[in-house]
DNA sequence: ATATAATGAGTGAACGTTCACTCACAAGAG
DNA sequence: CTCTTGTGAGTGAACGTTCACTCATTATAT
């Protein structure tokens, strides 16, 4: 009757899968098969399987954001700001990449539905940015322009990584990615002002 | 009984619809209705759905593979070629952003069917790159990390620009983000080697 | 302590809907 | 006449969801 692992074991199953083939290339029989449940109590813990999914992201969506707002919160100084979140998002893709895979494939999904732009890893960076603008460390830039170029290098290394075209562990290339992240904002800063 | 215009209708229309609902999200009934034509016209020139989305991807992929690699070609200079192909980039987005949003929430269908890895944008980046490092104009660093910084600060300005984080063409954001790239190229060589 | 009732997670067959795809036929061009 | 192109109702399979039911566990009564 209680904490029979269903759950769990359901999300984890259905993490997998989704970021293997997709949400709509997985039935939910699919997953109630290899998460050894039936069907039906799928039912107890979600409403719908597009609500499995949709908690699946949010949650991991917004933990993210929020422990990134929490980085950008405890540094001082960008370089160890933007260190410190490269890094993390860094040791958060080695740990699961599963996990990012589901959630760089199906945002397009989820993201328009989420907006409440407090918790979510943009706003973290945006901060970030807007903190060092603020306390002269780099020059005045468009604070989302700066975002972006900071976000893409990063979350594109990771998709580099899940099509195999870079190889080991992402935390080692970290700092590398930091540098280059800080010097992208400092090249967009000459021209993009605000 | 040629040339009635349903192949062009029926393309554009299913990009259409495949941008904005994902191809999932999209009936062949959905696309022959809004084109104008019966669902068995559809399969006179498809096979099935999935053939017409795959067409429709690899398509623009390979054609956008091709002209980067134009551009990679005849541009002399790694700064040139860069700023060149950023600006390519931003004009074709600025041309059809549903393209891009087609394009962007596809490739994790489609990309893993087309890695001839000839005439992909990827290669064309790589190509540059490999020839600053060869050229002596940049500092050694890994071919595909220099790649995915420079694809993701422009590809994560689109996808902010589709989520309405930015506004207005990009276009005129080519030459910062170029400028941007370059510098994160060099950000990143000062650890990175080959 | 024992009997009885209540609980609610889990089951899996069945349901109605949706969908991609087919095919017999029609229309029109050469 | 013939060949290509377009039509759209029809088909069968797959899907998400439902629901009557089981049963181990917990709570209550005696």
């Amino acid at each position: 009757m209680r904490a029979t692992g269903v759950k769990e074991r359901v999300e984890r199953t259905a993490l997998d899968l989704f970021a293997a083939r997709g949400i709509d290339g997985v039935s939910v029989a699919d997953i109630a098969t290899a998460a050894g449940v039936s069907q039906g109590a799928l039912y107890r813990h979600y409403r719908s399987k597009d609500e499995l999914a949709g908690q699946l992201f949010a949650l991991a969506y917004r933990r993210m954001g929020a422990e990134l707002a929490a980085i950008a919160a405890t540094e001082r100084g960008f370089a160890a700001c933007i260190g410190a979140m490269v890094a993390h998002f860094c040791a958060l893709y080695d740990r699961d990449p599963a996990l990012f895979r589901f959630m760089l494939i199906t945002q397009h999904d989820f993201l328009p539905g989420i907006d409440d732009a407090g918790a979510v890893p943009a706003a973290a960076i945006e901060t970030a940015v807007a903190d060092a603008i603020a306390a002269g460390e780099i020059a005045a830039v468009e604070i989302a322009a700066a975002s972006a170029a900071i976000m893409g290098i990063v979350l594109q290394t990771a998709l580099f990584h899940l099509y195999k075209r870079i190889s080991g562990p992402l935390a080692p290339r970290a700092p590398a990615l930091a540098r280059a992240a800080i010097a992208a904002v400092a090249g967009l800063a000459s021209v993009t002002g605000t």
